[in-house]
DNA sequence: CGAGTTCTTTGATGACGACTCAAAGAACGC
DNA sequence: GCGTTCTTTGAGTCGTCATCAAAGAACTCG
């Protein structure tokens, strides 16, 4: 019988380094020397657990995709009211800044996802869960009464997504364009005009 | 008396020929020698030119964020009504696709922007010029009574701006998210809400 | 416990890329 | 033409990714 192999957990290791370096050194100067550094191993044996740096980062891709898609799926079930439940999918969304980990990760390897179909595809699916995420609450106050949509709930939901994406680009940028709250009010907007139900607390 | 330099036309051809290589091989993969070859000459005489290939590269981004400024503004000035001033100007800002070449390029070089504060100061310059040519949009169609603004202009146009840079970087994604008459329709509807005017043509 | 198999680590090596630099070459004013 | 200045070049340096073969560690089974 064969000797177990660590590899799982080995790999496991190296996508949480990987990730950290890429969030130290952005995508455009991580190295796999940085990678190497973080988890206390030479080069030679990270690319013994993935062919090359690219394959490591897609994995980090994958992880940070599912594991932002949990954590607002989460959120929201702390609420039952829908008003309160897209307050707060809407807060869980915006990045607090530089600072918020997985949102720049998202936008770092976004980079990748320009020319590579497969980081596109999670790109994808990370949008189309969170679609999926404000239809269902749209149309549970919309049912309720709450929410008046003059249009489809889909239509809304993709604003909303992109309205995050596009506001989140700005603030994790080195210097924001705005502010969080700035932010927040925007999104806010949005969504009440589209509701046609006072949201801002 | 010196010689005359050329060197200004010489720079003007590498930002071209720079601009060109981010488009063909993506900001991770450009290399100085894809440069030097579009420009015709060797990856020495680009760098007796620019400091560095990044130096380069931020002079493209300098020009890209320029030009996308101008044509949007000059897109605008085509109509005198707001409602077809707004509904121009959004068709203008969102790409058109992986071939939108301006597009593309601003989000490519958007991976610096994220670290170095000099491109920031560039995004923040590009998104304050369109916030402000939407804020006078909107400003105007509200003196005239077409439009019907429920907040303050400047949070519409944040918004308008912040949506059309998410559903752009969807829609420049290897495979995209939407199709472009999607986020058109994303789009409108957010304008068409915020201004309780009927834009949808 | 020890032999044998399998898993893991490593550093040498090759290929490639950015950038430096000194020297050659071209263009212009005088 | 002459001399100055501008431009081009390619050789050399250094740092990086990725391949590979050999050494080393860990575990199973007899």
């Amino acid at each position: 019988m064969p000797r177990p192999s660590r590899a799982h957990h080995r790999r496991g290791e190296l996508i949480a380094a990987a990730r950290q370096a890429v969030l130290d050194r952005g995508v455009l100067d991580v190295r796999l020397r940085d990678v190497a550094d973080l988890a206390s191993m030479s080069t030679g044996s990270v690319l013994y657990y993935f062919p090359s740096l690219g394959d490591l980062l897609f994995e980090v891709q994958r992880e940070a995709v599912e594991r932002f898609c949990v954590d607002r799926e989460e959120a929201a079930r702390q609420e039952s009211d829908p008003r309160g439940k897209l307050v707060r999918t809407i807060r869980a969304g915006l990045p607090s800044g530089k600072d918020d980990e997985l949102c720049v990760l998202l936008y770092e390897l976004g980079a990748y996802a320009r020319r590579d179909p497969a980081y596109a595809a999670q790109h994808i699916r990370l949008c189309e869960r969170q679609v999926a995420l404000y239809t269902a609450i749209l149309e549970t106050g919309a049912a309720t009464g709450v929410f008046d949509l003059g249009r489809d709930a889909t239509t809304i939901a993709r604003g909303l997504v992109a309205l995050e994406d596009g506001l989140g680009l700005h603030l994790t940028q080195a210097v924001p364009t705005f502010t969080v709250p700035q932010a927040e009010a925007v999104l806010l907007a949005y969504a009440t005009d589209a509701t046609r139900c006072e949201l801002e607390a």
